[in-house]
DNA sequence: TTATATTCTTGACATTAGTCAAAAAAAGTT
DNA sequence: AACTTTTTTTGACTAATGTCAAGAATATAA
C-alpha cells in the first residue's frame, strides 16, 4: 500500500503545498485499486471526487449514436482523470462528459471535491494548474471534433499514417480502427485503396509511405 | 467613439483592477469597428490579440468535411470571442480553432496578448476569470460533440423541440438547420416524419408537442 | 506440426443524410 | 390583388460508412 502523502507530494499540481497543507489534503483523499477492464465512472455520473491516476492505464470514451464507443483518450499514470470544475457562481452538479475504464490494473487517488475546493481553490498555483489541465481537455475535445467532423475516413487514416506511422504498424487493426472511430472493415478498405493508388506500400504487415505530400493532402 | 477605459471598467474579468492597472491595460488595447458579415478571424489564424465583443453579434464556426459551416456559437455583446491561452511552459503559437464572423455591425476590443500576459496573468482574479471563460468554451465543445456524434438528425430536432420550442417556432427553418448542423431538406423531412408519427402537431407554422416523453426518448 | 482461436478482409446489403432541381408555399412589394 | 422574391418542401439520386456473414490469413497452443 502506497503512502498517500508521498503520492500527493509527487503530483505536480500540488508541488506548491507545504507539509501542513499536504496533511490536510491527505485527510480528504484515499487510494482505490481497480482490476483491469473495470469501470471507474460512467458519463453523466455525478462525481463528488477528483480522480488522479497514480499507476496503470485507463481509457476515456463516450457512446455514440450507433452504440459504439468514441475513443477520447488513453491516459497513463500521473494524470488527472477527472478534475474539479471551479463552479462559477451557482453551478452545483458536476456530471462527467465521458466514461473511464481501466485497461490495466490501476491505482487511483480520489479526493473529495467540495472539501478540496474550500481548502485549496483560493491558491493561485492550484488554480493555475487546474487551468493547465483544463486546456489539455479542451485540446482533446478539439481533436475529437477535427477527427470526426472535419476528417472523413480516408483523412483519418492518412493523418495517422503521416503522424503516427510507428503506432500504426505496431497496433492491431481493430485497435487502430477504435482509435480513429471507424469500423475495422472501413479501415481495411481504406488501406487497400491507399495501397492500390500508390500512396503507401505494405510489406509483411508493415506500411511504408510512398508519397507523403499526396497523403497529407487528404487532411490539409 | 467609446472611451476605452470606460469600456474596460465595464468588463467583469477586469473588475478587480485598480485605476492604474486600467490605465496600463488601456495602453495595450484598442477598439475596432466591423461591418456586418465581416470576418474577424479565420480558424487556424495565429492570433496575437485577445478579442472582446463590446457591441453587436458574431457567430463562431468551423468548416466541416463537406465544406459546410459547423455552427459553434452565437455571441452577443459583452463576451470574450478569443481569450488568452495561458501557455503552459513552452507552448508558443496560439492558433484558433474556429472562425468568427460578425452578424451585425460590431465594436470589438482587442488587447495585445503577450503584454497582457506579462502584466496581468499573475493576478488570481484574472486567472480565475480566464478559467471561467475556458469552462464556457469547454461546455460548448461538449455540446458540439453531443450534437454531431451522439445525436442523429431526429435526435437533434427532438432535442431542440423539447428544450427550445420557442426558438424553433421563431426562427426560419434554414436558420434552425444551420444551428443543428443539418441541411434544411433533412430538417423538413424529419419534422414531417415526427408529425406523421404523432409526436408533434403543426398549426399555421407553429409546432406543438403532443408526446414529450416519446420525443425525449430520441435523445435520452 | 497440427489444431484452434483470433484477427483481418471481402462481398452484399442497409441506412443516413447530403446534393440538385423543381414545385409549392409564404412573405414582401408595387 | 397581382407580381416578385424568398423560403420550404418534395422527389430522385448519390456517397460514405455501417452491419452481417463468410472466408482468408495469422497467431497461439497443444
Amino acid at each position: 500500500m502506497k503512502n498517500i502523502k508521498a503520492v500527493l507530494r509527487n503530483i505536480e499540481l500540488f508541488e506548491s503545498l507545504n507539509d501542513e497543507e499536504i496533511d490536510k489534503l491527505a485527510s480528504i483523499s484515499k487510494i482505490e485499486h481497480y482490476a483491469p477492464k473495470s469501470i471507474v465512472f460512467y458519463e453523466n455520473d455525478t462525481l463528488s471526487h477528483i480522480y488522479y491516476l497514480i499507476e496503470g492505464r485507463v481509457k476515456l470514451y463516450k457512446i455514440d449514436k450507433f452504440d459504439n464507443e468514441i475513443f477520447l483518450n488513453d491516459m497513463k499514470d500521473n494524470s488527472f482523470i477527472y478534475l474539479v470544475k471551479k463552479s462559477a457562481r451557482n453551478e452545483v452538479v458536476c456530471s462527467t462528459f465521458y466514461s473511464v475504464e481501466t485497461l490495466t490494473e490501476a491505482e487511483i487517488l480520489v479526493i473529495d471535491i467540495e472539501k478540496f475546493k474550500n481548502m485549496f481553490l483560493s491558491k493561485y498555483e492550484i488554480l493555475s494548474g487546474i487551468l493547465h489541465e483544463t486546456y489539455k481537455l479542451l485540446a482533446q475535445f478539439q481533436y475529437i471534433i477535427n477527427r470526426d467532423l472535419i476528417f472523413d475516413g480516408t483523412a483519418k487514416v492518412a493523418y495517422m499514417l503521416c503522424n503516427n506511422l510507428e503506432e500504426f504498424n505496431k497496433l492491431k487493426k481493430n485497435e487502430i480502427a477504435y482509435h480513429l472511430h471507424i469500423q475495422p472493415e472501413t479501415l481495411s478498405r481504406i488501406v487497400k485503396k491507399l495501397e492500390k493508388e500508390g500512396y503507401i506500400k505494405m510489406e509483411n504487415r508493415t506500411v511504408t509511405i510512398l508519397n507523403r505530400k499526396a497523403l497529407e493532402s487528404f487532411f490539409k
